[in-house]
DNA sequence: TGGGGTTAT
DNA sequence: ATAACCC
């Protein structure tokens, strides 16, 4: 759970908090076996140590390391396999359901003395007279106040930024690491930013486009910051190019968004070769029962079923397919209730999307299966639908002039 | 690289 | 459906 804002009256004062889970997967496996505490402990994916606790850094020890380089470097290294998230999952609604219940107090709480809760960015001095400056450290006061909820009721330690927006907010969390926190006072901005080593540590610029701005010859923030707008938006795109330039200058007016309930629920699993329709049938089996279970516990019921395969392939970075499909409505009413079978009719049509990307008919190499439900939407969706068909104009007149329209009679009807 | 997720085109 | 981004 990311970015929580403190109640603002205007939008362009925004006093943003950004908390960030220290190795989130190990701490959970932490708190399960208390025993693993002061060990150094990695958390295993395949051959892959994807996190691991402090202990282990300081052995040297790094995030998505090879198990083997890992063990090398670090012998007495204590692996857990962190394949199956369910654990992960389970503690992140936790924190989800905390937060939340904290928010909605927030209006009515009394703010202590004006001080400031850990760290200043800089080291840079406070001025009691200026709005701007007080109300940051007001946010860093809320910042330590939440850590310390997470901490007694969950076990959880973390960091936290404070900042004037998203971006900021976000690379300041991570200058005092594990278990602090640091707020950034508007004169350091410019300090933070070019405090980084290279455009791609700016959240936002991934691999792509960071391969892309150093064709460009662009590789610190400044170069960005200086590189002509024109040339870049004929490069990146319009949309794309303003954005990172002014991320590169500290300035993002992104809105904090409530993320809510998950769009999707998919599983997956990687493996060496799977080359047998029979094979990634027993695979789409496995994926699709665990994936019932979580849809059935979220309640919402999915509307749209997808594949993805990865091809194995010499050198290829990323290269997945899909096929999606509509998951028919005699199937979508069973979802919930256990006690008709399900399973087969949704194994058909995973078995159709396969065969529709796959020539089974001709040798084949798969190394990862993924099965993804999406389009979910609320129970009594025909009847929701019906209200907003006739209280809502605009949905009224899109729905009636796509080329759906009679479909959902169909469904009006059914129920 | 794993096992997820989101948004834009 | 894919490609980019995030962790």
């Amino acid at each position: 759970v990311h970015d929580q804002v403190l109640p603002t009256p205007n939008a362009s004062s925004r006093v943003i908090v950004h908390v960030d889970l220290d190795c989130f997967y190990a701490q959970v496996e932490m708190i399960s076996n208390p025993e693993l505490k002061d060990k150094p402990l990695g958390v295993q994916q395949k051959y892959l140590v994807v996190t691991c606790n402090y202990e282990a850094r300081k052995l040297g020890v790094k995030k998505l390391m090879n198990v083997r380089d890992a063990k090398e470097k670090c012998p007495q290294l204590v692996l857990v396999n962190g394949e199956d998230l369910t654990r992960y999952r389970e503690m992140s609604y936790k924190v989800t359901e905390m937060v939340e219940k904290r928010l909605q107090q927030l209006q009515s709480d009394e703010l202590s003395a004006v001080t400031v809760s850990g760290h200043v960015y800089n080291n840079q001095s406070i001025n009691l007279l200026d709005v701007l400056h007080i109300r940051l450290l007001v946010g860093s006061q809320i910042a330590a106040e939440m850590r310390e909820a997470m901490y007694n009721q969950l076990g959880l330690t973390g960091c936290a930024g404070v900042a004037s927006n998203k971006l900021l907010a976000k690379l300041v969390s991570g200058v005092f690491k594990p278990n602090q926190q640091t707020v950034l006072l508007p004169e350091s901005c410019q300090h933070l930013i070019h405090s980084l080593n290279h455009i791609k540590e700016i959240p936002g610029i991934g691999y792509k486009t960071a391969k892309c701005l150093e064709a460009l010859g662009i590789n610190s923030v400044r170069d960005l910051q200086t590189f002509s707008p024109k040339i870049l938006e004929k490069e990146l795109g319009i949309s794309v190019a303003q954005r990172i330039q002014k991320l590169s200058f500290g300035e993002d007016n992104s809105p904090v968004i409530l993320s809510g309930p998950p769009q999707s629920f998919s599983e997956e699993d990687s493996f060496k070769k799977c080359s047998s329709e029979v094979e990634a049938k027993n695979k789409i089996e496995e994926l699709l029962a665990s994936l019932l279970n979580r849809v059935c516990q979220d309640g919402r019921k999915p509307h749209t079923v997808r594949l993805i395969i990865r091809r194995y392939s010499s050198e290829k970075h990323y290269g997945r397919e899909s096929r999606q499909c509509p998951i028919p409505s005699h199937v979508i009413q069973k979802l919930g209730t256990g006690n008709y079978d399900v399973m087969t009719p949704m194994v058909d049509i995973l078995m159709k999307l396969f065969r529709n990307m796959v020539n089974v008919k001709m040798p084949f190499h798969l190394t990862l299966l993924s099965v993804c439900f999406c389009n979910l939407k609320a129970l009594n969706t025909a009847k929701k639908g019906l209200i907003d068909y006739y209280l809502m104009p605009s949905l009224s007149t899109t729905s009636r002039s796509g080329k759906h329209s009679f479909k959902m009679k169909d469904t009006h009807m059914e129920d």
